[in-house]
DNA sequence: GTGGGTTTGTGGCACC
DNA sequence: GGTGCCACAAACCCAC
């Protein structure tokens, strides 16, 4: 195998090697919520806070503001 | 805080923090390919390999999974 | 082709009929909030406005009120 | 109303209305589903022959697509 | 601004 | 009847 090819190999294997990780990780996700449900919690619920979280709190009035916005314009 | 705000607490912090590791593993891809670009490697065609070398290793799986299907409907 | 081939034939092409009409209509949706996006409109908000609709009234409150409430109980 | 309140309206109620449609679709095709199982197919065995055969029509574009994607690799 | 690809969320489905 | 799983569809994001 030429340079080039090897190159392109090594490229490659790391980044299937990081998928896997990501693929693990998301499955750890999973199952974090799997026992959410188990102990009686809403996971849709969780999600939307965790959405909500990540937004930010700023972002997250200024879209509550502009969806006002447009009901209201809609009336 | 009571007891039930521990536990969804828990749940919450932990996706949190699982998902922070996922975006750090995402933005390493994003780098690995970043760095093939600058070596003059075409991303897009990185991206098909791995992707049918994925699916590959899936078929196999896929495999087994079509035959459970087929020797259901058989039987 | 005997009778049962006959039949799934029908089963097959009739789905595969609804699905192409499918795929026209999430086309066309596609389109209008392009057209709403030239329009100087925030596609996020539109969409999030059709959900809320969709949902209705009491089925949000009550989403609210779950989410304030394990948001409350998180502190 | 003013007139953006008009226009938004107008674009929500087209994608609502739109979303209606695909809404009957959908229900359609599981109805279709529900008649074959009554027949006494297997529906997962059809899902799958109508996958593997939109996934064959699919292929043609996807061919011309990959083909695309190694000249400009090459080129 | 548009299109493609990826990721996320929802719903059906089979199994228990 | 409920629960876990899987596949489809929706949303998001980046690149062009």
């Amino acid at each position: 195998m030429n340079e080039a090819g090897q190159r392109i190999k090594s490229f490659i294997e790391r980044v299937e090697k990081m998928a896997e990780e990501k693929q693990v990780i998301m499955d750890d996700i999973k199952e974090i919520y799997a026992e959410a449900t188990g102990a009686g919690f809403d996971v849709k619920v969780l999600r939307e806070i965790v959405k909500r979280r990540k937004m930010g709190k700023d972002a997250l009035s200024e879209l509550e503001s502009l969806i006002a916005t447009y009901e209201e314009a809609i009336g």
